[in-house]
RNA sequence: GUGCCCGUAGCUCAGGUGGACAGAGCACGGGGCUCCGGACCCCGGGGUCGCGGGUUCAAGUCCCGCCGGGCACACCA
């Protein structure tokens, strides 16, 4: 709508002064009363034409009133609002009730190669509330861009290499040893040191020593004695869970076998997690693997080259203070091993090789401070600097009858997303995931989520789309009949009131709302549309009969709430959202 | 200490590339179908948009300072 009401502004430019304008808004008023879409152009040209404003609003309604799409188009204090004509609301709702959400769709993308990453979570431990508010919104975002044309891959780096994948082998293995009748008292005590001071102290690293023990025994309690290759082989054997780090690579000890098996039962729960909520991802990207194709050290080897790196204290540091960071940040250790960051760089680069012609991460809040030497680095490879666009998503406070649940791994009162899903369920989460501009933290209340009343928006949003099913199946009874679209659209005009001329205006302008969300990356906008649109439909069905009237008004009203149920259905749809037929 | 984010009604928050009298939900008080789903609807009181300057025809929105809160500042990932 706003597109076309530009491109009529801009040809009445033309022939009126022959001239044009970039930058000129056409936006929703705030207030009903200045019209369905209001424009400042008159405010832009003033300089130009040297005339006031007040005059050149006056002169393009003049101009604007003639054509039949608008009702009305007034000059008000230089503004120029525009009315649209009812005929043209309903000969567009109308082709917006026969085409579905195609009717929505624009050719935004036009197909740009565009990688969403997201969630990423280190594979040492359950998803927690935070990853599972990133998810939302990463495949929120996805949706929103395969909907625009945008070719989209929705992609999880797994942080399967380094210091974490280490300790989390031998969290596990602590956890084992502890449970040995006999055991090798100076491997333990070598273990246990290294356990309590960065050690994962989770339950479910309980349950993986456990699960091992089931498959392994006692064999790994005394290592010396135990054949690595035997035990290995015995896992791959008896796991009945696909493992893919315990086959591919060779362990250079129990710890290093442990730590595979660790990560593949993580992923297998992460992934199961993830399908909780109906995210799915085209790419599972390991970090392991830029090490293993030798991808990390050419990427050195090239930064080296251009001259960014040198060497102080033993280790190799990148020169990123030239390009906004606030130091210089080492990428190889004294030690020998690359950082995170070398690795990082890497897969950007990777990413870039591959073709992407615009990247988006969705990340915690928590690494913000990272973000400069990464555009650093990306800087020195001569990426443009508009190919990466991060998006940070805040922490999400868990409440329970009013009161925080403070969440510490060490005291044990950590929720996961896993528990969450159980208690409240994938839809009210997703939603309340993105009731809140995603970079700033969100309480959730588990018991609003979980209540069924107009406390939770997701059940008032529901409860419009299962309503009018219900208008529907009732037809069906009464009239042992079904309608179809091209029926009701035969009735559209007999649409009169201002309540039903606002409906109509409410779903046309969905399409608005969507492209400026896309734009905008702010995802959680959705949801107020949907709250906004239930509520105008609510109070509409309350004071509006429609089965039982007489044939126009019924079958009029049949195709208005026809069309809500569709908008309805496609916003839930790209939050995944279910929208149910009854409830 | 430095950097980033935030401060809008009693509570939770929209609005933030400046634009027309500041919005919603909850809470609080009062009301609503013999009839399509009451998980709904209607009415009401409620705000110096943290404070102080500045830019502008126009500031909740931009700039500066202050106050209050969050996060980040590793040869961790």
């Amino acid at each position: 709508m706003k597109e076309l009401v530009k491109e009529k502004v801009l040809k009445a430019l033309k022939e009126l002064y022959n001239t044009q304008v970039e930058n000129f808004k056409v936006e929703k008023p705030k207030e009903e009363a200045h019209g369905d879409l209001a424009s400042n152009v008159a405010f832009l040209l003033a300089r130009e034409l040297k005339k006031p404003p007040v005059n050149i609003a006056q002169e393009l309604a003049d101009f604007l009133s003639k054509d039949e799409t608008f009702k009305s188009v007034e000059a008000v204090k230089g503004f120029i609002n525009f009315r649209f004509s009812e005929d043209f609301l309903k000969e567009e709702f109308k082709k917006f009730l026969l085409s579905g959400e195609a009717y929505f769709k624009e050719d935004l993308g036009k197909g740009l190669k565009v990688q969403l990453e997201y969630v990423s979570a280190n594979p040492t431990g359950p998803l927690h509330l935070g990853h599972g508010r990133g998810a939302v919104v990463g495949d929120t975002l996805a949706r929103l861009f395969k909907f625009f044309n945008y070719d989209v891959t929705r992609e999880y780096y797994i942080n399967d290499a380094g210091r974490q994948v280490y300790l989390l082998g031998i969290s596990i293995y602590y956890r084992y040893l502890e449970k040995c009748p006999e055991r090798d008292e100076e491997t333990f005590k070598e273990i246990k040191e290294i356990f309590e001071k960065d050690g994962y102290r989770g339950e479910y690293v309980k349950e993986i020593a456990e699960r091992l023990r089931k498959l392994v025994g006692e064999s790994l309690c005394k290592p010396e004695e135990a054949n690595l290759k035997e035990v290995r082989e015995k896992i791959l054997k008896e796991e009945s869970i696909e493992l893919y780090y315990t086959k591919k690579y060779e362990p250079k000890d129990v710890v290093d076998l442990l730590s595979n098996y660790g990560l593949d039962l993580m992923m297998k729960e992460i992934r199961e997690d993830l399908s909780l909520m109906d995210i799915s991802f085209d790419v599972w990207f390991s970090e392991r693997s830029l090490y293993d194709s030798g991808e990390v050290e050419r990427l050195i080897n090239l930064l080296k080259e251009k001259g960014y790196v040198y060497e102080k204290d033993g280790a190799l540091w990148l020169k990123t203070s030239l390009f906004g960071d606030d130091k210089d940040r080492v990428v190889k250790r004294s030690d020998g091993t690359y950082t995170y960051f070398a690795s990082d760089i890497a897969y950007h680069y990777n990413k870039f090789k591959r073709g992407f012609e615009k990247v988006i991460n969705v990340w915690g809040a928590d690494h913000h401070g990272y973000i400069p030497r990464v555009k650093a680095a990306l800087k020195m490879l001569e990426i443009p600097e508009d190919w990466l666009e991060i998006l940070l998503v805040q922490m999400v406070k868990l409440f329970r009858e009013g009161k925080e649940v403070k969440m510490s791994k060490r005291a044990g009162t950590f929720v996961t997303l896993r528990e969450l899903l159980d208690e409240v369920g994938k839809d009210a989460v997703r939603f309340i995931f993105l009731t809140k501009r995603s970079d700033t933290p969100l309480d959730f209340d588990v018991e609003k989520a979980k209540e069924k009343s107009s406390e939770n928006p997701v059940y008032y949003v529901q409860y419009a789309h299962a309503r009018i099913s219900g208008i529907f199946r009732e037809f069906k009874e009464r009239y042992k009949k079904d309608v179809s679209v091209e029926e009701l659209i035969n009735y559209v005009q007999h649409l009169e009131e201002e309540a039903e001329i606002k409906l109509i205006k409410k779903v046309l302008f969905f399409k608005d709302e969507l492209v400026d969300i896309t734009l905008k990356r702010e995802p959680h906008l959705l949801t107020y549309y949907l709250i906004d649109l239930a509520g105008d439909f609510h109070h509409y069905y309350n004071h509006h009969r429609i089965l039982g009237m007489e044939e126009n008004v019924m079958f009029s009203r049949l195709a208005l709430v026809k069309g809500i149920k569709e908008v309805v259905r496609l916003g839930l749809n790209l939050m995944g959202v279910s929208a149910p037929e009854r409830m």
